[in-house]
Formats: C-alpha cells, structure tokens, sequence
RNA sequence: GGCCCGUUGGUCAAGCGGUUAAGACUCCGGCCUUUCACGCCGGCAACACGGGUUCGAGUCCCGUACGGGUCACCA
C-alpha cells in the first residue's frame, strides 16, 4: 500500500498557532517529499488533552493551505492510514506498548508521579515486577503508566542526517514513560508508532528531541521496525540566547500576515534561516525551492530570525506583483487612510507599488491624502536645491496662477505646465517641484511627486492646499 | 552539574586542506531624480581563543571560553 515511496509528515501540536519556526519544519518536510515524488503528511499531535485549544487545527490547516504546503493526507482529507489524528489513535498506541510489555521490553508502573528527585528507586521495583502479577493488577483497574525499559549496557548510535552519529551509552537512558495515567500516549512513544504505522521514511523534528532519539532507536528495535531517516533541525532564534516564542512578543505566522507580511515572502524568508541553497539566489518560488532543495543544506547552528531582512524579502515580493494584484492587496490598506471617494485607489496603489516594504506601511505613508496636515513651514526649506521660505512663496504664488488656468487635470499637461512655468521662472524644476509638493501634502517624504500627488488630489483640492501653503509662508 | 550539540562581518550565510574568505540584509558614501523609494556604482565590517597534525588550516584533532539542548505521566 505504501510501496517505497518517500513519505514525510508535519506533525504539528495544535496550539492555536503557527510559529516560525513550525511553519519552516513543514516547508522542509514538504520539499523532502515533493522532490522525491512523495507524499506529505499532516498528522495532529492532540496527546496532552490538558493543553486543548479550540480551532487549533484550523490555523494549522489554513496556513498550510495559504503557503501552499499542500499535503497529500491529513485529518480533514483522510488518507490510507487514517486517522491522523493522535488522539483518534488512542487504542493503537495501548495495543502496541502491551506488546511491548509482552515482550519484556517495557513493563506497567504503579508508581505515584514522579516527585522529582527520589524516584528512581521506585520505577526500579516496577520494573523488575513479573509480568503476569502486573498484568493482573492492571486487569483489576490498578492505575498505572506503561514505561520502556530502557537497557541498561551497551549503547545506542543515532544516524542523523545533519548531526551525523551520535552515540549514547545505554546506562544513562531513562525509563520514558509510553502510556500515561489517563491513557493517552507520550509524544515520544506515539511519534515512533505513528511513524511506523503511516510508512514516515524521513522524520524531521526539532533538535530538542536529538537527547531522546536513542530511545526511540530502541523502541524500534523493540518492535522489530526499521528506523527511519532522521534529519534534525535547530531551532529559529529571536537572539543569541532564545527561541524564537509568542510568549516573549516575537510574531508568529498569523502576526506577520497581519502585519503586512505576503505568505510567499515568509515562506522564502524562513526556508533560508537554517537553510542555504549553496548559489547566490535568495528568492525562490515554492516551485523553484523544490527544485533546489537538499538536506545537504541544512546547518546545525540556530539561525536568528531577523525582521529586517524579511522587510528586504517583502518588498522584493511586493515589486515582483503585477499592477492589479498588488492594487488588490493594498486596497484593504488604502482605505484605512482613505474615505474620501473621490481619491483614486488604484492611482495611490500605483504609487505606492514600489514603495512599501509591508501592505500595514500604508496608511501612514497616505494620510495626507485624506486631510492636509498642520505642518511647519520649515518643510519648504530645502537645502540641496537652495530653496527658502521666500522662493517656495514665489514658486507658490507662480503654481496657482499655473493651477488656476489648467482646464485639462492629468498628469501629463500638470506636468507639462510645472516644467513649462520653472523655464519661464528660470528656476529648476526641483526649485518648483519642490514647494509645491509640500504645500499639497503637507509632509517631505511622499508616495510620488508633486505631479501625481497634484493629479489624485483634483483641480480644487490642489488650490485649496496651495492657498494654505501661501498663507502659512506669508 | 552529567551527557549531547553549536561557534565565519550586527544578521542570514558560501566555503568541505592552498581563495585577494563569496553573496544577501542593515549601515555609510556617490550617481540618477520633482521628495522618498526603486535602480546603478562604491565602501565599512568576520573565520571565538589556545594548542597540535600538515609544506600549508576557517576547513582535520584536542582542549578552553561562550551559547544552546536535554535530564516530565509537555510536545
């Protein structure tokens, strides 16, 4: 059923968001797959019932979705070796750790939770208890958890694909504990079961979990199952020193789209913390990365993620946009600013295409547009082109005479009679320009020039700020 | 603390025994220009440290320092 293929699986906990670093796993184990021609997979790791979040799953599949890491099965499209859903797995995970039990290669405790220190001593006499006496106490409704017994000689080599063999001697394995008191599964035990259960060849997991790979190693020699590849990732950092976490403010992926952020610039930027394609190019397509891709690639220091180069990566996405398409997403943002209806959006978009880093910049950078703000006339100063307060008058004055007598409002005869009226002046067009793109948006750093600002504003609005402008300068 | 892992500019990173140690972001100049931005040109800036091995070490080995992970009936 499964034959040979290449199967991979994101099996994420359901905590009602997608991190970073979350969102970066799945892309990887979605490239291992769909380079091999394989299948991808999404499992739901729901085992601690404590943590439960409403719509969890959801945000998962959404973002997925919206990424465009389209997998193959899952629990909301099913698949051959459904469900997967761990916590719809329940009676698979008891079934094989009594097997295991069966076996002698783990055994029930009785044991209290463990209080930390003392506890050794405890899980030993469990462990060295008959089977058939625990079984019948187990029978009786005894609580209890179901523990691997982990041996205590020799030791275990993991085979990672980016760490390489690591080798743990046996001694300083711990009993883990494979069933819990309320009968769910470990994620420890229920990760192995499943990804042998669902034919997982690669399984990649976060490099928190390197210290416990040698007992999943003997879990599966337990079971007499082959181990699959394992090809362990460093997490994404906010510093030096810490993870990347929605406890301490960072954004998760959920955060970024609403900050602005475009799924496909994330998507990019995140593939290459960790991760190196080896050439000079840094923006890829989905398409383009599956063609790349290599685990070979990943390195096994952390990377810190750095928002201001996603800003880079954005923007980069926002520019490669048609016209319409970014007029589309940017509209949303425009009208924040914007209520004024006679205010060309598609005429602000165009402006503003080459010139934001994320859609949230909008607003800001366009609210003058809306209603002239009070500025200070120091604005009309302007060095470079020697302009003072009392040539921005001049120039003004000049403008709405120019303005006043213009009968066609678009850009091309405003900027015609702007460049026509700086040779009559005798002045550059800068020395123009200049004033009157300040008295008409009332700010020194604008979306386009004089002359387009001029255009979106109309004929009356133009010479009511114009009128302002020679007022403040008077 | 034990065990494991990591360490190339501020950040992401290339490099796999011989290089003037790539490239990108940021920052700083310059050009272009009606502002800003885009674009173009240029610049600052790195192999954590100490020992080996070698003709030769960012690359291999061993220490040290620093950082991280793990040592749960959480994942």
């Amino acid at each position: 059923m499964l034959n040979n293929k290449v199967r991979t699986r994101f099996a994420p906990s359901p905590t009602g968001y997608m991190h970073v670093g979350g969102l970066r796993t799945a892309l990887y184990t979605y490239l291992i797959a769909k380079k091999a021609g394989g299948i991808f997979i999404l499992r739901i790791e729901d085992t601690d019932t404590a943590r439960y979040v409403e719509g969890a799953e959801e945000v998962i599949i959404k973002t997925l979705r919206d990424t465009g890491l389209i997998y193959d099965e899952g629990p909301d499209i099913g698949g051959p070796v459904a469900p997967y859903r761990q916590s719809e797995r329940k009676e698979l995970y008891k079934t094989h750790a009594q097997k295991l039990c069966e076996k002698k290669a783990a055994y029930y405790c009785f044991c209290e939770k463990e209080e930390k220190d003392d506890t050794v001593l405890l899980v030993d006499v469990c462990r060295d208890l008959p089977y058939e006496g625990s079984k019948q106490r187990v029978d009786a409704g005894e609580p209890y958890v179901i523990r691997m017994k982990a041996p205590k000689e020799g030791e275990t080599t993991v085979d990672d694909v980016v760490f390489g063999k690591i080798t743990t001697p046996n001694k300083i394995l711990d009993d883990m504990v494979l069933i819990k008191r309320d009968g769910m599964p470990t994620y420890n035990f229920a990760n192995v079961v499943d990804d042998h259960l669902m034919g997982i060849t690669h399984v990649m997991r976060g490099s928190e979990y390197l210290s416990s790979a040698p007992k999943y190693n003997i879990l599966y020699d337990a079971f007499g199952w082959e181990i699959p590849i394992y090809i362990t990732v460093s997490p994404v950092m906010r510093d030096a020193q810490n993870k990347l976490s929605k406890r301490h403010g960072d954004p998760t992926y959920d955060d970024l789209i609403a900050l602005g952020y475009l799924p496909d610039a994330v998507l990019n930027y995140i593939a290459l913390l960790g991760w190196s394609p080896g050439g000079e190019q840094e923006l890829f397509t989905l398409q383009e990365m599956l063609e790349v891709f290599d685990i070979s690639g990943i390195s096994k220091a952390p990377a810190i993620f750095d928002i201001i180069k996603l800003n880079h990566f954005n923007s980069e996405y926002i520019r490669k946009m048609s016209p319409e398409e970014f007029t589309e997403i940017a509209t949303p943002y425009i009208k924040k600013a914007i209520h004024n209806e006679n205010i060309s959006i598609d005429s602000i978009a165009r402006l503003l295409q080459a010139r934001c880093e994320k859609l949230s910049d909008i607003p800001e950078k366009i609210d003058f547009f809306e209603a002239l703000p009070d500025y200070e006339t120091d604005l009309y100063i302007h060095q470079k082109s020697k302009i003072d307060k009392t040539i921005a008058y001049d120039m003004l004055i000049a403008a709405k005479s120019g303005f006043e007598n213009l009968t066609e409002w678009t850009n091309e005869p405003i900027s015609y009679m702007l460049k026509e009226m700086a040779v009559d002046l005798d002045v550059k067009n800068a020395t123009l320009m200049w004033p009157v793109r300040i008295a008409v948006a009332g700010k020194s750093v604008t979306p386009g020039g004089a002359v387009e600002i001029c255009e979106i504003l109309g004929k009356e609005e133009v010479l009511r700020r114009i009128k302002i402008g020679i007022e403040k300068l008077k």
